[in-house]
DNA sequence: ACCCCATGCTAATACGTATTATCTCTTGAC
DNA sequence: GTCAAGAGATAATACGTATTAGCATGGGGT
């Protein structure tokens, strides 16, 4: 037993070239097939026949030194892709993403070693920043570090972020959902409905998401000329009793576990919903993410909601990046899009009761 | 507009060395705090404070250059990893996969782009193995392509295969699930249950997990001096005749389509699951693979199954890899690991009738 | 005064690849 | 026979980092 490790001889177009009894430069043309440098057919045999016995693959790390791409997107995640439950907030996207990647031609590198910091990864970890290796990058994730994000820009790496970011750094491509134009779309359909109090129930952090979210419920109440509402306090009955007595009829509420436990309040109030209080999510969010709300053994509630094209956003990303990697864009532009969400009609919502409640 | 591609701007070494009046080796030594070589703290202060400066990070691909290992584990997928259907069967392997490659440092690298052939991915293109850039691989999915394997074994790229796996050219390291062992102990949970005929129904086509699956069932035939009822017709209700004919009470079913067919045919039949007619599943497979067998609106049901430990399995495949990587093994050794399987009891086994079925 | 050695740094090199400049033939035209 | 052209190959180089060999300096021991 020798205890030397076998280490799988990687193939290096120097022995490629030493076999076929060439220079590693030609082994180098031959793979690369460039425009204008002939290479003699006899030779091309040789080394593609050298090629063929080593069973050689070109070593990405010195090609991508060289400045080459190497046909890699990068997928960085602010969270585990794979969550041990059985919800699945990733899959969406990285199928788009996957899917739109093989049409692309492009391998996927998830990175996943950084390690972390109180549970989130961090892209740049004791200062080395790995993913360079990819040609591009599509970040997700909701919890983003301000810093590593204009650092990223700064850098002028080629990345998209799904999901609208902002950076003091400088532009930032994207492909988001558009919560502004969707919430307001709720706010109008419960408008229509008779609805005169319309509350939102948000997250108190702020980040880009939530923002829009309110900017498009203040757009809407603008419209109507009513006082908005915005309520962030994290202690759902407090929420509850204030939604009371403010007489609301109908409440735009953030995430599904502020809408569950909203509803189980107004469950254990007496309240009927939808017909004393309508609910509507602003978007099908992450079930896994992690919420202050007490989170109960949930009867499957069809909320109706607005629907978040996440396959789809990973898909456009994809070409996103792709793009800027081509070329295809003048180097400063960024690339920002939102796209539409469509509403789906569930049970939550219906006519605003007649007689406001006591 | 300057139609060139901004080239990425880099911090490098050399650049902080310029800034902080040193030579680039310096700030290598300061950054990899090399034993025996000692630096003036002095200098070591200047150059510490160029790196803060600059936001200097370490390019991977300068450092791997030289030690080779990337630190990127491969992992191959016969068919797409992210289906756009809500069944998932990739997930949870990948999700061990992920935890155990963040827990040992390694980058993921999901082998999209090599193209596919009749819906098939395929791990050789054009000759090019796409798979040498990875440290080591691996790789999944019910399609594995026999020629394809021999080869990978030939070439002695280090690989873990997820499910038992056999070829030719050699051992081949894996992590499966021990259906054999898990079938046999379904049968005798029937047997005690006082099922004295009990078929098997499985694929036709041959693969290793299935022959598991038969030898398991034939052990316990043997075992209890029953003569075995293997049938592999692809056609249902042909199928069902045959059980009826043999008035077997139950049934050992490879997959769940198979399983939810008969159960409509018995249904139909007026037989009830399970009084009349247990059902086994074994294992809980994958919802998305295509069967010949037709699937109709399933009701939710509640099968008497065993539990294939996906996520364990995943995490024990990247440990096995992580571990043939760093030499631990003898070089000629493969680590083939089968997993138990934990008894499922759903609703569609119980005792055996006391009449047989006319 | 001389040598030795420790200290603190730099120059040089290797890693694998892609590309450019350069070199060597061969051949055809004059 | 000479020259130009051009085909076909190679030498050289750059990319960013880690490491080793080596260089300068100075202090202490003999």
């Amino acid at each position: 037993m020798q205890h030397v490790t076998q280490r799988r001889k990687q193939v290096t177009q120097a022995e490629v070239a030493r076999l076929a009894g060439v220079s590693q430069a030609m082994v180098s043309l031959v793979l690369n097939d460039s425009d204008g440098v002939r290479v003699a057919p006899e030779t091309r045999k040789r080394v593609e026949e050298a090629l063929r016995q080593t069973g050689y693959t070109v070593d990405i790390m010195g090609r991508r030194l060289r400045g080459k791409s190497n046909q890699i997107l990068g997928v960085f995640t602010y969270e585990a892709v794979f969550p041990s439950g059985t919800a699945d907030f990733y899959g969406p996207f990285l199928g788009g993403i996957e899917e739109e990647s093989e049409a692309q031609g492009f391998d996927l590198l998830l990175f996943t070693s950084p390690g972390r910091r109180q549970g989130r990864r961090k892209v740049y970890e004791e200062g080395s920043n790995r993913l360079g290796i990819a040609d591009g990058c599509i970040l997700l994730g909701r919890h983003t570090d301000r810093d590593e994000l204009d650092q990223l820009v700064d850098e002028r790496f080629p990345f998209v972020f799904i999901g609208r970011r902002e950076s003091s750094a400088g532009p930032v491509s994207y492909v988001g959902g558009d919560y502004a134009a969707a919430t307001a779309a709720l706010y109008e359909r419960l408008w229509s409905l008779g609805h005169r109090r319309v509350a939102l129930v948000g997250y108190r952090e702020e980040s880009e998401s939530t923002a829009d979210r309110r900017s498009g419920y203040l757009r809407a109440c603008r419209r109507h000329r009513k006082t908005p509402l915005a309520l962030t306090d994290d202690d759902p009955s407090a929420v509850f009793e204030r939604l009371r007595a403010d007489q609301v009829t109908a409440a735009l509420v953030e995430t599904t576990e502020m809408a569950v436990a909203l509803h189980a309040l107004a469950m254990s109030a007496g309240l009927r919903v939808p017909e004393d209080l309508s609910i509507g999510v602003l978007g099908d969010t992450d079930p896994t993410q992690t919420s202050s709300w007490p989170l109960r053994s949930t009867p499957e509630i069809d909320w109706t909601t607005f629907r978040i094209p996440r396959r789809e956003m990973g898909a456009r990303a994809v070409r996103i990046l792709v793009g800027m990697l081509r070329g295809d864009m003048e180097p400063g532009r960024r690339t920002q899009v939102l796209l539409p969400c469509e509403l789906v009609d569930g049970s939550t919502v219906t006519e605003a009761p007649r007689t406001p409640r006591r």
